[in-house]
DNA sequence: AAGCTGATGTGCGCCGACGCACAGGATGAG
DNA sequence: CTCATCCTGTGCGTCGGCGCACATCAGCTT
């Protein structure tokens, strides 16, 4: 069934028994909806009503369609309405998207705002490949550095995330703690796998020492963390993280250029919407209370 | 929400995600899919699809009208189907409309047919104003004489019902029984009330005797056989009543000016389908047997 | 009886929606 | 790296559908 509208001519046409006033309701001419339900008619081989001076009297087959087209009418006012008010309302599914390794600053704020609104499903995904927000796969993404500036995406910082150089207790007691960067010759390092990594503190590392210090290398940044923890050399980890591991020492303090600064951004379309916004200022308003971080 | 279109061709996108497969299957340039997305979403408020150059992605709200449309489209291609099959049915309702006074021939011939298609509901209406076909009030009429020929109304021939004149045995063990028309004079008459009846037996009849000897009158004929049969007067009465009535005294036998045809009359639309063709053969069979009719 | 009202139905002229063609961009294969 | 393919997006010309006006007809009122 082709032509969605011949049958809504119809409907009101079945509803109102009349020509004239379905017209008028339909803000048409009523040659209009003569035109309509002939093409109707002809199409389905059947007659839907019984022509006569007064008006249209529907057929049986007439009035079927007016008992489908009524419920289809409101079907599509609820839709309607549904999405006029989807943009106002703080309900239905919230797809957050990060780079891998703030999970744990993130979870506190994604259960809070849950439970702040309590009708809105939460999704987090942490991946390696860079979620799109033009392909609809996520409302608001947490992305590290200065990235590629897409059009139709709003893009604001978040936060600076400091980075510091630290062992663990066991390497110290048995490589030593280097003073500054200059005695570093002779130790071993734990670094990214990857040779592009665009973190400012993995260039700088790849600057300062020989390529084979980093005696350890894996790509994401838990594993880079365990490394540095089991002992494997000195490494680079996030100071929210290393505060709260005692078996941490501290080999160079942070630096405020081995930050890395967080953008929050959102795809235009959805950034206006109240759902969005609420979240934006929920994870604003959370992230001044993150220490180690500014 | 007006132009059900939109939504449709909204549907095809959300369902195939790329505007050009939504094209080809709507039979449709992909640029009309781009405009009625445009048109829908400007007068929504609300984006319905994410819009990348590998095609459209459903927003919430793209879901939303996907899942209601889905409905949609089965609940139309079910009535199609419905409509377009409903002329090849023999159910739903059959309305048949008659003139007063051959219900008792007429109802057997209902019941039957109802033991022969169960799935049909019978309606059978005997009214004193005439139903109106093209208003839809009927399938089948069934009319006396030569009425007014309405167009798109398809009429055929049933049956000519004979009709004789009639009186009480009571009747004649006291006023005698005229051996014709001659020895009608100080005989009383039943009739119809009506003076404009186009009925031949009561033009005969009115030409026949003097007004006011026509001392009873009535306007339906089974007030008129009620009356006959309790002595009020010499009457018409059809001849199949007559046989059934032993109380009954034939004065005039039948002749071939009082018969009165009867026309079976549909509507042009309805009269193709085969509900009706099938009531229509299924009467005329049952004409056959009726006695005292041709 | 006669006019009035409100309905259907049809020919005509025009505007808007459609198809067409082309540009631009993303993605995957060789 | 380059080509090929498939997608979106847009300006332009055209054609189909729409509104308009008028004819016609059935009830209803006066």
């Amino acid at each position: 069934m082709e032509n969605w509208d011949e049958i809504r001519t119809a409907f009101q046409v079945a509803r109102l028994g009349t020509v004239s006033g379905a017209a008028e309701v339909l803000g048409v001419h009523h040659a209009t909806v003569i035109r309509h339900i002939d093409a109707l008619e002809k199409r389905l081989g059947a007659k839907l009503f019984q022509r006569h001076a007064r008006g249209y009297t529907p057929t049986e087959s007439g009035h079927d369609l007016l008992a489908v087209a009524q419920t289809t009418e409101e079907q599509f006012a609820h839709l309607v309405s549904r999405i006029k008010g989807q943009g106002e309302t703080v309900s239905g599914e919230l797809v957050v998207t990060s780079i891998a390794g703030i999970s744990d600053l993130l979870t506190p704020v994604m259960t809070s705002f849950q439970d702040k609104w309590p009708d809105v499903r939460v999704r987090f995904l942490t991946d390696m490949r860079v979620f799109r927000l033009d392909y609809g796969e996520a409302h608001v993404a947490i992305r590290a550095g200065a990235g590629p500036e897409e059009p139709d995406n709003v893009v604001q910082p978040l936060v600076r995330l400091k980075t510091g150089l630290y062992a663990s207790r066991a390497y110290v007691e048995r490589f030593g703690k280097p003073a500054s960067e200059a005695e570093f010759d002779g130790h071993r390092f734990v670094s990214t796998d990857s040779e592009a990594s665009r973190a400012p503190f993995f260039r700088w590392l790849r600057a300062v020492v020989r390529p084979e210090q980093i005696s350890y290398a894996a790509s994401e940044p838990a594993a880079l963390e365990q490394a540095v923890r089991h002992g494997a050399g000195i490494g680079f980890i996030a100071a929210f993280r290393a505060a709260d591991a005692p078996d941490l020492v501290e080999i160079l303090p942070p630096r405020e250029e081995w930050e890395t600064p967080l953008r929050l951004v959102t795809h235009v379309d959805l950034h206006r919407t109240r759902k969005v916004q609420a979240f934006l200022t929920h994870l604003k308003d959370s992230a001044k209370d993150w220490k180690l971080c500014r």
